[in-house]
DNA sequence: GCTCCAAATGGAAACGTTTACAATTGAATT
DNA sequence: AATTCAATTGTAAACGTTTCCATTTGGAGC
């Protein structure tokens, strides 16, 4: 243990103004309940001693913190865009958000959990995959969390996301638009439902314009952009090759266009390339890439507000879903034969 | 407030077992102290009743809460390699670490010291300009700080940092052997200790070279991939124009790098360009970015290692300086002319 | 001058733990 | 059989606040 010395207690405060230790706590908490004078004294004695308030006795008094936890599966920028938002609205409402990454693990999920169950936070906002992580949240009470971009599959959390399904349909449609019929996709990683509901939007797409999907066509990736190169490097040694790419994420996109430019192809002269997200990164590619945005200051603003009212006990709607916009930039064109 | 029904305390599960509190407790926190019969028994109450311990009371009672704060100026892949560093080193300490970024604010800084000084937090890793950040620390006692990355300028907290000097004499350096003579320079954040020391290193490496520093080479960035974008554009206007441009960090380098682009000029064939950092993303860019290596992970380690004796109560070393690694890539070169 | 009331204050009980100390056991030592 | 001791348990006092309740005070209204 520390050789520090004694912290200054309110005690030791109302002592040296001369007042109750009640007194005291009024004088700091709720000003208006004591005379300017006692306040005055009061001030003056925290002054002098430098006293700061222990938080830890004041939320166990209070039976809350005032804290909420961010989960994200990795710090990336992108998560961070999230983090953001929640920590804006979280100001908003007198509360502070923590960010806490879980490496997709689900024992370091269920841990963050925990810090809420042991009190030592008020609420937790997921964005992670809840469905992938093994989080097995226990006997109720339910304590109060919040996914955000995912959703929760078994349903019993409330959500708020977006239609991954409709937004994949959306870019992949777009490819067809501009006149390809050999697009390949590259999925996100196994077992998340974002991936899932990715992969539906694109087979939809592809169903609805009567293109068959070649089953070389599809490939199991990780949300990494080393999945994205093999991807694309498996692609290409594809007889009948693709003309265009959809990614489960901007990451695998960057991938496969990185592989595309090793192969010497150019994008989109030879291949166009879609991602997903829509990232900081993806304006500044060489070609500027073609992707989904999310949007995802949103999408954290939304959690901490339906967080709250779970927190101020109010009912909230179990699934919000935020809109999507599919941003047109270089990396997409007509293919190669047109 | 929420409808929550109250939890479950230890006092319950006391009765539901048949024991006192004391015995519950024990059972709990300290089981060699107890009979295997009654450890039985409580963990059945514990088991039966939904049992968690409230950290908060815990936490009170033992006055410490087990919790250091990692202060970054920005939630970048940079920083964030830092964090990992620390959260490696306190998990193997027992201690849990969370990120709070500062957005270079000092208030939020004081804000973060300030969660300490309230016994929300037992310690605080600044990774972050303290100089510039106006984080002023108060009276004594201080609280258990220590800086990584940059260094206290005024010295009364201990650090963890590199030697930013003489990294960037060897980097300039570099050039100069390559036979560069008109160096330009891209400086980073003013009053940023990191960016003055940097800088020096820049100008003892010219002065040792007997190479005198023409004043328009010389721009002051502020750490962002724009302001490189603009010191190159200026850099380019003129007339006798630098072979060679050191940048105070790699997003600089990448803005100027894209500029160069713009400009038709390639990189290192029409100019060379020297990083600082060594991010992630130097390795991907195209040309690699030849920069100095900052051991972030190292760094971060050390800075927990650092506040784990001071928490400890031992005496620490006030300074530490970790090595940095020039890492040689595609963006640098001979001079045009040679 | 008496009552009544609001405002200001103090005393003391909480909040949920941990732990110093005391009390109770039963076995081992003399 | 008396003594000592370790092992196990219980009682109660902390930790630093907030807040309920009671008490004191000084006017205002009669």
């Amino acid at each position: 243990m520390s050789k520090r010395e004694r912290a200054v207690t309110l005690r030791e405060v109302a002592e040296a103004a001369g007042v109750s230790v009640a007194t005291a706590s009024r004088a700091c908490s709720k000003p208006q309940l004591v005379t300017p004078e006692t306040r005055e004294l009061v001030a003056a004695a925290i002054d002098r001693l430098g006293y700061r308030p222990n938080v830890i006795a004041q939320d166990l008094k209070r039976a809350s913190t005032g804290v909420v936890l961010v989960v994200v599966p990795s710090l990336s920028p992108y998560f961070l865009d999230i983090f953001r938002g929640v920590e804006a609205a979280a100001a908003e409402l007198g509360y502070t958000a923590l960010v806490g990454h879980s490496d997709r693990r689900g024992d370091r999920e269920v841990a963050f959990v925990d810090r809420v169950r042991s009190r030592r936070a008020d609420g937790v906002i997921l964005a992670t995959s809840v469905d992938s992580g093994g989080l097995h949240l226990g006997r109720p009470p339910m304590p109060p969390v919040v996914v955000a971009l995912d959703e929760c599959g078994a349903g019993y959390l409330p959500s708020v996301s977006v239609d991954h399904e409709a937004a994949a349909f959306a870019a992949t449609s777009h490819l067809l638009a501009l006149g390809h019929r050999r697009i390949a996709h590259i999925a996100g990683a196994a077992g998340s439902s974002m991936s899932e509901h990715r992969l539906q939007g694109f087979r939809r797409a592809l169903a609805a314009a009567g293109t068959p999907l070649d089953p070389e066509l599809l490939f199991q990736g990780d949300f990494t952009v080393e999945a994205g190169e093999r991807a694309m490097e498996r692609f290409l040694m594809i007889p009948h090759r693709p003309t265009a790419v959809f990614a489960a994420n901007d990451e695998m996109a960057l991938g496969a266009l990185r592989a595309c430019r090793r192969a010497g192809l150019k994008a989109p002269r030879d291949l166009s390339i879609v991602g997903f997200d829509d990232q900081r990164i993806a304006a500044l590619t060489e070609p500027s890439l073609t992707t989904v945005g999310v949007p995802t200051l949103a999408l954290g603003r939304q959690a901490m507000l339906q967080l709250g009212r779970i927190l101020a006990g109010e009912a909230v709607q179990q699934k919000l879903v935020l809109p999507t916009k599919l941003t047109l930039r270089a990396s997409t064109g007509p293919p190669p034969s047109a």
